[in-house]
DNA sequence: GCCGTTTTCGGCCCGACTGTTTTCAGTCG
C-alpha cells in the first residue's frame, strides 16, 4: 500500500503482493524452517530481495526498508485507500495539490468545493467521494457466507427463471466457499442482456445502482452488500465463470499455463497467442477471441489445458493446478457422505429444542446417528449440566434408543469445558459413562499462547477426550480466536487419537480451512459438527462440508462419514484404550452396514 | 521485484464503466 501511494513501479507492487500471499499461505513452522535453511527463494514469487527482507523482519522484528518507507508517507493517507473510487493516483493528486492527508481533510476539501476544481475531478467525483466516506464502514464490511447465501439465493433463482437466461451462477469467493464474502458476482448466459439487466437493477432489495451498462451492472443491496451482474453469451459463459470464480492467484497461474502452451486465456476465451496478439493490435480487445476455442463447460476448459477438473473450493493457487495435471486431486467429501453429527445442544442446556425434537430432525436428514453434547457445569451462562442432571440426561437418551422411536441412534456425550488449567470439567467416572466427550474452551480466552496451547494439549491428553471442539473459539467478523499454537495442538491430537472438530456454525467454521489439508495429511481425523442449538441449526453441517472441501478433506479423514456400526466400534475401542493414532486405518468400504444396528 | 522449453533483459492480464474529457485516465474486478 505504501509503495502504491508513493507511485512506485506497479509491477514491483504486484511482486510484493504476491510475496505477501505466499508468506500467508505458509505455516509458521515452515516459514521459520525455510528462513533458517535459506530455502525461501525456492518458492515461486519470492526472489532474492524479498527473501532478504522477510529474513530481516523475522530475525529482528524490524525492517529498515519498511521503516524508511513508512517515514516518507503520512500514516493517515493509507486510510484514504479504503474509500471506494479512490486509488493511489487520485490520492496522490489530492495530497500533492490540496495537501489532503486524512479523511477529515478530504471531507473538508469536498465540502469547500476544492476537489471539484482539480484536474481529473469534477462535481460528480466530489459527491461520490463524500458518499463513499459516509458509507465506507457498511460498504467495506464483509458478510458471513451464510448471510451472502440468503441474499444470493432468491436473486439467483429469479435470474434463472427469466426466459432470456440460459444459465446463471454466483461466482467469486462465494463459489469458492470462503468463510466470509465481500460481494456477490452474478454471471448470466444470455443472448438478450437488456431485459436481464433491467430486471436485476429493479429488484426491491436494490438500494442503489452504482453502474449499469450493456454487459454489466453493479448495485448496492439494502444489507450493504454489493452485487455485480455480468452478462455474456452462452459460448463465453464457461470462460467468464472460471475467470470470475478466481481466485486471483489461481487465475494468474492458469493464464501462465495457457501461455506456455501457446494459448492466450482471458474471461472471453482461449485463442492461439499469435492470433490474439495480431488481432488485438488491429481490432482491439474483444474481437481477439472471436476464433476462440469452443468449450462446453469449465471441465472442458481445464481439459484444454491438460488438467483434471478443479472444484471451485480448491482454486486458491495453493498447488491445485500441479495436482490436477497429474490427475491427483482428492475426491472431496460431499454432503451426502455425512451419516450423523456430534456436538449438538438441547433444552437441557442452552439449546432451543428438546432431545426428541432434535432426534426427529436428525431422522429427517436420514442420519444414522446423532450425538448430544450439552454444556458442562462450568458454562454457567449456558446452563451447563451438573453431574446429577447429566446422569438424568444420559438415562433419557438410553431410554429413547431402547424405545426405538427414531431411526436415528442417539449418542450420549457432553461438551465438556477445558478449565483454564487444562483439567476437564467433569470427573473421570462420569466421563467414562458417556459414549463420547467433546472438549472445548469457553472461558479465559485471553490466555497467552503458551498457556492456551498447554491447556488445550492437556485436555487432549485426557483419556476420555474424543474430540476437540471449535479450536480457537473465533466468531467471524466479531471476535478473534484465541492465540494458540495450532501445529502443536494438531500433533497432540494425532498422537492421542483425538478427533478435531470442524465446527460448522456459520459464525465459527473453526478449525480454519487453511490448516486442514496439511493436518489431514499428517493423519488428523475431522468431525464436521453443526454445534446446533436448534433443530434447524442441524442444517449448518452443510457449511461445514463446504469448508471441509475447501480444506481438501476427503470422506476418509472424516469421522462422521462412517456408518453407525463403525463409529460405535471405534468409540468402544477408544474407551477401552485400544485406539491410538486415529481411525484412518478403518476402510469404510469394508465395514458392515450400519443400518443393521438401528 | 520476479521470472525464464522464445529470455539474465524486458516483459509482467485485461476489458468495462465512469467521469472527465474532446480521446482518455483512473479504478475496479
Amino acid at each position: 500500500m505504501l509503495l502504491e501511494l508513493k507511485g512506485d513501479n506497479p509491477f514491483k507492487i504486484r511482486a510484493y503482493q504476491a510475496g505477501a500471499r505466499v508468506v500467508e499461505s505458509l505455516s509458521e513452522e515452515e516459514l521459520t524452517r525455510r528462513i533458517d535453511a535459506g530455502t525461501l527463494e525456492e518458492i515461486k514469487g519470492i526472489g532474492e530481495a524479498l527473501a532478504g527482507k522477510i529474513g530481516e523482519l523475522h530475525r529482528s522484528g524490524k525492517l529498515d526498508f519498511y521503516e524508511k518507507l513508512r517515514g516518507s508517507i503520512p500514516e493517515s493517507l493509507r486510510e484514504l485507500l479504503q474509500i471506494s473510487g479512490l486509488g493511489p493516483k487520485k490520492i496522490r493528486a489530492l495530497h500533492g495539490q490540496l495537501g489532503v492527508t486524512s479523511v477529515a481533510d478530504l471531507v473538508k476539501a469536498c465540502t469547500d468545493g476544492r476537489v471539484a476544481e482539480l484536474a481529473g475531478f469534477g462535481e460528480k467525483s466530489q459527491e461520490k467521494i463524500l458518499a463513499a466516506i459516509h458509507h465506507r464502514e457498511a460498504y467495506a464490511r464483509r458478510h458471513l457466507w451464510l448471510s451472502a447465501w440468503e441474499e444470493a439465493e432468491p436473486l439467483l433463482a429469479g435470474l434463472r427463471g427469466l426466459p432470456q437466461v440460459e444459465q446463471a451462477e454466483v461466482c467469486g469467493s462465494f463459489r469458492r466457499r470462503m468463510e466470509t464474502v465481500g460481494d456477490l458476482d452474478f454471471l448470466v448466459a444470455t443472448l438478450e442482456p437488456r431485459p436481464v439487466v433491467e430486471w436485476f437493477v429493479t429488484r426491491p432489495v436494490v438500494q442503489e445502482i452504482t453502474a449499469q451498462g450493456e454487459t454489466k451492472a453493479s448495485v448496492r443491496l439494502q444489507s450493504g452488500l454489493q452485487a455485480d451482474l455480468r452478462l455474456v453469451s452462452p459460448a463465453q459463459f464457461p470462460f467468464t465463470l472460471h475467470h470470475l470464480t478466481g481466485s486471483k492467484d489461481h487465475n494468474v497461474q492458469m493464464r501462465q499455463r495457457a501461455l506456455a502452451r501457446g494459448w492466450s486465456m482471458s474471461e472471453w476465451g482461449l485463442s492461439p497467442v499469435e492470433q490474439a496478439v495480431a488481432m488485438r493490435q488491429e481490432e482491439g480487445g474483444r474481437r481477439a477471441h472471436e476464433q476462440t476455442r469452443a468449450i462446453r463447460d469449465e471441465a472442458g476448459l481445464f481439459a484444454q489445458l491438460g488438467l483434471a477438473y478443479i472444484p471451485p473450493e480448491l482454486r486458491e493457487g495453493l498447488g491445485e493446478i500441479e495436482l490436477a495435471e497429474k490427475s491427483a486431486l482428492p475426491r472431496l467429501v460431499e454432503e451426502a457422505d455425512i451419516r450423523g453429527v456430534f456436538h449438538n445442544h438441547t433444552t437441557w442446556s442452552d439449546g432451543h429444542n428438546t432431545l426428541a425434537e432434535m432426534a426427529a430432525a436428525a431422522e429427517a436428514f436420514g442420519w444414522e446417528y446423532l450425538g448430544i453434547a450439552d454444556h458442562s457445569a462450568a458454562s454457567v451462562q449456558a446452563q451447563g449440566l451438573d453431574e446429577k442432571r447429566l446422569h438424568e440426561q444420559i438415562a433419557e437418551i438410553r431410554a429413547l434408543n431402547l424405545a426405538q422411536k427414531f431411526n436415528t441412534y442417539l449418542f450420549a456425550g457432553t461438551e465438556c469445558d477445558i478449565r483454564p488449567d487444562g483439567r476437564l470439567d467433569y470427573g473421570d467416572e462420569l466421563l467414562a459413562e458417556l459414549d463420547y466427550v467433546v472438549i472445548s474452551v469457553h472461558s479465559a480466552l485471553q490466555q497467552n499462547r503458551e498457556d492456551m496451547t498447554r491447556r488445550i494439549v492437556r485436555g487432549i491428553e485426557h483419556p476420555a477426550a474424543t474430540m476437540l471442539g471449535h479450536l480457537t473459539g473465533r466468531l467471524l467478523l466479531e471476535r478473534e480466536g484465541c492465540d494458540v499454537d495450532v501445529d502443536r495442538v494438531i500433533d497432540a491430537a494425532i498422537a492421542n487419537g483425538v478427533v478435531m472438530e470442524l465446527n460448522a456454525n456459520p459464525w465459527r467454521l473453526d478449525m480454519d480451512w487453511r490448516h486442514w489439508r496439511k493436518a489431514a495429511e499428517k493423519g488428523l481425523i475431522c468431525c464436521i459438527n453443526p454445534d446446533a442449538h436448534t433443530a434447524a441449526g442441524l442444517a449448518h453441517f452443510r457449511l461445514g462440508v463446504g469448508t471441509a472441501r475447501k480444506g481438501w478433506l476427503t470422506k476418509n479423514s472424516i469421522l462422521n462419514t462412517r456408518s453407525l456400526a463403525e463409529v460405535k466400534r471405534w468409540l468402544e475401542q477408544r474407551r477401552a484404550g485400544a485406539v491410538h493414532g486415529g481411525i484412518a486405518a478403518g476402510r469404510p468400504e469394508q465395514s458392515t452396514n450400519g443400518k443393521l444396528h438401528k
